[in-house]
DNA sequence: AGTGGTTGTGCAACTAGTTGCATAACCTCG
DNA sequence: CGAGGTTATGCAACTAGTTGCACAACCACT
């Protein structure tokens, strides 16, 4: 039920048309909630049907043309419900590692390669996280709602960095080891006693 | 399509039935897939019939009868052939971020009760997956198997970690200078100058 | 006026995961 | 033996998210 609250919070920062949200959700939404174009379109409908949101009144009923929404006071209430609402966090479900258990059974063959890709791709996106810090949250302003999308980004960028960190110590672990323990094709040359 | 392929995984390592799987699911396979047993259930008909698994000929066909399975080898081939392919990262997608985020909108009320209690979730499941560590990780054995699975448990004990670091963080920087900036109902008895 | 790109909205079908419930076999205790 | 709990399998309906495509409006260039 996440998806319909994420709207209303873009809505009441700045009221929008789906494709804005959308394009919303790309960027800075992004951190924290990821949605499509379609998603967000039919959660829209939901939500006028619904009462929580209305299209402003400027915008033609006419398809392929621009509608923007804002809430309505019934959509803050709801929001505000659900803020305070007790939410326990659901577990970990990763492909990735369970890709990495499966390879203790099946064998481990190329799977270093898959992790230096991600490794590298958690690089491009904390690098991204840091530009978006620098800009975004100069060390002056301080209100509540300052800290508190501040608290946000800063989740994202250690979640990233604990990413890289792991997948760099992971790589370290696997490789050296398998290359010393492989008697087969390894070059190993000029450390062994003269 | 990760389902299926936890399950093959967990097949290999030992043949099980439904409910079996469903225990293991809640343990050790639980630090970084989950899953209820209707899925499990669901998924075991679909991959029996695929003839990726079968179920072991002791076992009879009548219901609420114990039904173990083993992986054929079509189902190790898939599974080592899903275990290779390249798969890029989802991103983030955490309620509890995107409520924070709402709660700098519709106003922060209750939301640190929420964190408080998240905080001590996380603890718990640290300390839970530290002590995995100490009983099942000692020093001495070090085959490749035991280092994969080793770095998918720290990618879980990491993971809590910055969960643990972050919301403690993020307390911390709530709280008091709410206190502060509160200039109503905050004693703030015995700190001023004498 | 016509073609082609961009902006914008939207339907339909599918895949994955969740929730609630039904039902059968088996074991234990009185 | 039969009542009640535990073990075990499973169906049906629902919710959430993904993928692929259709189509209207608008704009710019020729």
């Amino acid at each position: 039920m996440s998806l319909p609250h994420a709207i209303l919070t873009a809505l009441l920062e700045k009221p929008s048309s789906g494709l804005e949200l959308t394009r919303r959700f790309d960027m800075s939404i992004g951190y924290f909630w990821s949605a499509t174009h379609q998603q967000i379109y039919r959660e829209l409908g939901k939500l006028e049907h619904e009462g929580y949101i209305r299209a402003l009144p400027s915008a033609q009923p006419t398809r392929g043309q621009k509608k923007e929404y804002e809430v309505l006071p019934a959509g803050r209430a709801e929001l505000a419900r659900w803020t305070a609402e007790s939410q326990d966090p659901k577990p970990i479900r990763d492909p990735l590692l369970l890709r990495l258990r499966a390879a203790g059974v099946v064998g481990a063959e190329g799977i270093d390669a898959e992790l230096r890709r991600h490794l590298d791709l958690h690089q491009r996106q904390l690098s991204e996280y840091l530009e978006i810090e620098k800009r975004d949250f100069p060390p002056d302003r301080d209100t509540v709602e300052d800290r508190l999308r501040h608290a946000v980004l800063r989740a994202g960028i250690d979640l990233e960095t604990f990413w890289t960190r792991w997948l760099s110590r992971t790589l370290a672990e696997l490789e050296p080891p398998t290359a010393a323990a492989a008697d087969a094709s390894t070059p190993a040359e000029g450390n062994g006693p003269k």
